[in-house]
DNA sequence: CTGTTAGCGCTTTCAA
DNA sequence: TTGAAAGCGCTAACAG
């Protein structure tokens, strides 16, 4: 065979909807109805026209579709952490609650310049999506007024500290940071470092609920505040713990904004031979997979970012049957799993010592 | 303001290009142009036609664009591993590639019937695609031919020890699971597990290379071989490990086909109080963040995954301009990190005695 | 149950 | 540099 007969095999002639019909021998709306509504077409020739559908190998063209209908079927899903751990749980929430229906999903993840999520955001609009899941990273008054105009249902997940533009589904950051912050306090920890990765509206949030509670004992301290805009990661907690000894050698305890952090914590702690919870505790942040398994398991915040996730398609999928609701918000709650690495009383206990 | 009135607020009317290009006195294509390729329409139109396009809040309609011209401008990435850490890294080397390109990615993760696979990829070439990055689970005949009458370049990536319908960037797994193998011979280990995560074809290529050097020094057996079809956790490391330890009570080491088996083998072994690596050795796979950071230090095969994602993306890109290409396999290489967790030699060193 | 007609919003092609 | 005409492939709305 020469050697570029086959050239552009990509872009061979596509068959369409006609070519089927005149096949098959009838109209092109038929095979239209055949294929997506089969019950509106007669037995014989839906079998017929399926038939030929297959042997053409027939496949429709979306955008044809979508121009048509006005209906792309497109769920946006739009989040700074498509890239993280954490989303992951989200992920297959989305997925499994859209997997039935024949909507797809579509995700993108916004770059760092501030004009990203805008852009974005318009980019999925001009795709008439279905609807779009939205993780915020900050408070813009621009981007509210964007969400407002939305040409589809719009739902902001994973916090719910604000009345949002139209539906939110998520937990309540701040008072997931003080429930935590409050147990450390109760295993008699005093200096709590907070050990961040961020300074988005979530990641506020958690500091502002940290600080309200050591606040009010008297123990606040910029110093135990260590945050870096990034990734969190577990190489970061191990870096961050060694900072926070060095800011404050007197720290007996660490609240991490994510599992991951909390992680690279405990090693760094082990390596530096400080016993865990007796010497230090350690709080999470997610209640990662690992962190029940961890060896001393670590104490965390258990969201329920799988729930998130199928929630929100959930109500994404209602919303565009019915017509426009009120601002709704689903706080769906944490959950604080106390475990070895701040069980510093229970510790305490088997030898008989008072603190 | 009565209510109801705002009802189907999504859905509002629609600005078209017409409706810009009569705002702005001129027709529609000339709009057009200066949206697309401002160059060709002159200095003074162009400025009032953009004005317009700002004021309006005109927002182009993506299906029309598409089918007009026939292009997309999608990628499309089809994996099973979507929601899983590892692709987390690939994930990032593709964005970072199409970041500067006017393409748009779309995901999408295959649920666990075998015919989905051909489902999903059907369904990106329905939308005219630009390109598809695609992570096999099988080897599928059915599907390679479906990849090879595809309307459009694509990728396959993570493994490549078979020619690739068009193209393929990844590494060979069994070569680096015999790597790994053998670095835990050389340690001094004998009854070595092999702590699996499915059966998809990467693992078996992972299992082939690994049985081949035990065979090899007469030690292979397969109660040593450990696997559940599912994700791969932490928690199922820890599992997996004890039942090694149950079925063959002198297993002296564990090859883990992802790092977070391993971090859960390395919990488990803590636990029960193995000491690492005098008492048992592991090696992970795929050099996770922890590995490096865990305590001990986990040993583990780095992989390129952030350069095989920057790849694929690339290579589709460059396939698009030019025309079609021969098959072209790229492979990447992976490294054997030693770390702690199996550095047996080197922990008996200071003690000077002898094996 | 099936077909006809019209047009979705944009771009291509050709002409001015 | 700008515009007019035609049509991408499909589906809505109505008719038969």
């Amino acid at each position: 065979m020469i050697p570029g007969t086959r050239r552009r095999r990509h872009r061979q002639e596509k068959v369409t909807l006609s070519d089927v019909a005149l096949a098959a021998g009838v109209s092109a709306i038929t095979v239209s109805r055949a294929l997506r509504d089969p019950e509106k077409v007669s037995p014989a020739l839906r079998e017929t026209i399926l038939r030929v559908v297959e042997q053409m190998g027939y496949v429709p063209d979306m955008a044809a579709r979508a121009l048509a209908s006005k209906d792309s079927g497109l769920i946006g899903v739009l989040t700074p952490g498509l890239t993280s751990y954490a989303f992951i749980a989200v992920m297959r929430g989305i997925e499994d609650r859209v997997r039935a229906t024949d909507l797809r999903i579509q995700y993108a993840n916004p770059g760092n310049d501030g004009e990203d999520d805008a852009r974005k955001l318009r980019f999925f609009f001009s795709q008439n999506p279905a609807g779009i899941i939205y993780v915020g990273r900050h408070h813009d008054p621009a981007l509210d007024d964007l969400l407002k105009r939305a040409p589809c249902p719009v739902v902001e997940i994973m916090d719910v500290s604000r009345t949002p533009a139209e539906m939110a589904v998520g937990i309540d950051h701040r008072m997931a940071a003080e429930a935590a912050t409050r147990h450390l306090l109760n295993e008699g920890y005093r200096r709590i470092g907070l050990l961040g990765g961020g300074w988005d509206s979530r990641s506020l949030r958690r500091l502002e609920g940290y600080k309200a509670v050591m606040e009010a004992e008297g123990l606040f301290d910029q110093a135990l505040v260590l945050s870096i805009d990034s990734y969190t990661s577990v190489g970061l907690g191990a870096h961050l713990l060694d900072r926070l000894l060095s800011a404050c050698p007197e720290a007996d305890a660490a609240f991490c904004h994510s599992d991951d952090l909390a992680l690279g914590a405990l090693f760094e702690c082990q390596r530096k031979g400080l016993r865990i919870p007796q010497d230090f505790g350690i709080c999470g942040f997610n209640d990662f997979d690992y962190a029940g398994v961890a060896y001393p398991s670590l104490t965390s915040v258990r969201l329920p970012r799988y729930e998130i996730g199928y929630r929100a398609a959930d109500m994404l999928i209602r919303a565009t049957g019915g017509g426009r609701q009120p601002p709704t918000l689903v706080d769906l709650g944490f959950q604080l799993i106390p475990r070895q690495s701040t069980a510093r009383i229970a510790a305490q206990q088997p030898s008989g010592s008072l603190a």
